[in-house]
DNA sequence: TTTAAAAATGATAGTAACTATCGATAGATG
DNA sequence: CATCTATCGATAGTTACTATCATTTTTAAA
């Protein structure tokens, strides 16, 4: 890796960390670019190089190329929810610490700037097509089968549930387990 | 009513018409407040004192009040998703076509840009916790339950997945069908 | 009908998130 | 060392949105 390539890396790591901390000293409405670009020692313009939008600081999830691989990798002995349960456990299971207060920093943020929580919640719903991917091809089904589209939209549901739980205090290490149980309900049935 | 209610009714309409109007022919983000305002004869400063943001002149359902009361409505009888299933059918059911006209046209602008549907998205998620309400109290359980939430989650997933189909060409005559076709299957654990 | 209060509007000025462009600079390459 | 290229900063411009205030329009009371 080139110097060009480590500088650049820096400047993004320097441009989210300053953001993060000037979001939670003083809201995230309340930070402006020029405010971000000055703690983060660049031009503002540069800061828009590096992220294309405000929200693209707070929300970068690789879940959607993550989570369609994981559930690939599963038996196919294993039904739909099984094969998605074993899929996050096995993703977000080996999370370091950094990344999953990271995670728990975009879950409190998305309670108090509504932007964010417009554009995690796309985000998500975008995941439905991508989940319906690999469990289509485990059925020997069509992505576009509605069918395969309720499941994988069932399951984003019941992890958004988990997820989202207001007030968003949200223990991000109970995070894991919290969707593992919503989809274990789901798997048997909703039983109220 | 007197006449300041009705005329202000009629700038109302005016705005949404002649907004509506210009996303179909140039687009949502090509649209600018200025060219709505001088479409509907007012000011773009009067703009903002009827819509808050330019999102909201397309989002504004009141599906968040009657959804909940139609549940609370079923009969006891009636697990937590028939319930809903017939909540949907009897609040959409009778939707006249001017309604479902603007329903698909939402759904359409939704594929369009970006911004309506991490909105919708976001009230969508918001539905999680409104239904969260009447599903609990037929079930005799706190709105917090997190079994609760995993069921309306559940269901405003499937919903979505069958609302929101690419490529979006969205007839919205059989919108209510697949819902409730969609209802249906989760009802009846999500075979694949 | 006249008048006073209240509400709605328009005009103006300002902020902040972007976008586009372009010259300067710093790093890669031969 | 020289040249080529990627990155950066500066500048100017657009647009959504906010705040303020004077003006007009509607309502309600005298």
């Amino acid at each position: 890796m080139g110097l060009r390539e480590r500088k650049k890396a820096r400047t993004r790591a320097a441009i989210r960390t300053e953001a993060m901390r000037l979001f939670r000293e003083r809201g995230y409405a309340a930070t402006t670019i020029e405010q971000i670009a000055a703690a983060a020692d660049i031009s503002p313009a540069t800061f828009f190089r590096y992220y294309p939008t405000k929200e693209d600081v707070v929300l970068q999830d690789d879940l959607d190329v993550l989570l369609p691989e994981a559930v690939e990798a599963q038996p196919p002995s294993l039904g739909p929810i099984a094969a998605v349960r074993a899929a996050v456990s096995q993703a977000l299971g080996p999370m370091d610490p950094a990344e999953l207060e990271r995670l728990q920093e975009t879950i409190a943020l998305s309670a108090s700037a509504p932007e964010i929580r417009a554009r995690a919640a796309d985000e998500f719903t975008r995941t439905i097509e991508v989940m319906a991917v690999p469990l289509a091809r485990r059925a020997g089904r069509s992505p576009d089968d509605p069918a395969v589209r309720h499941v994988a939209g069932a399951m984003i549901g019941v992890i958004w549930a988990a997820t989202m739980v207001p007030p968003f205090t949200g223990d991000a290490a109970g995070l894991v387990d919290r969707i593992d149980a919503a989809l274990a309900h789901l798997e048997q049935g909703l039983a109220l």
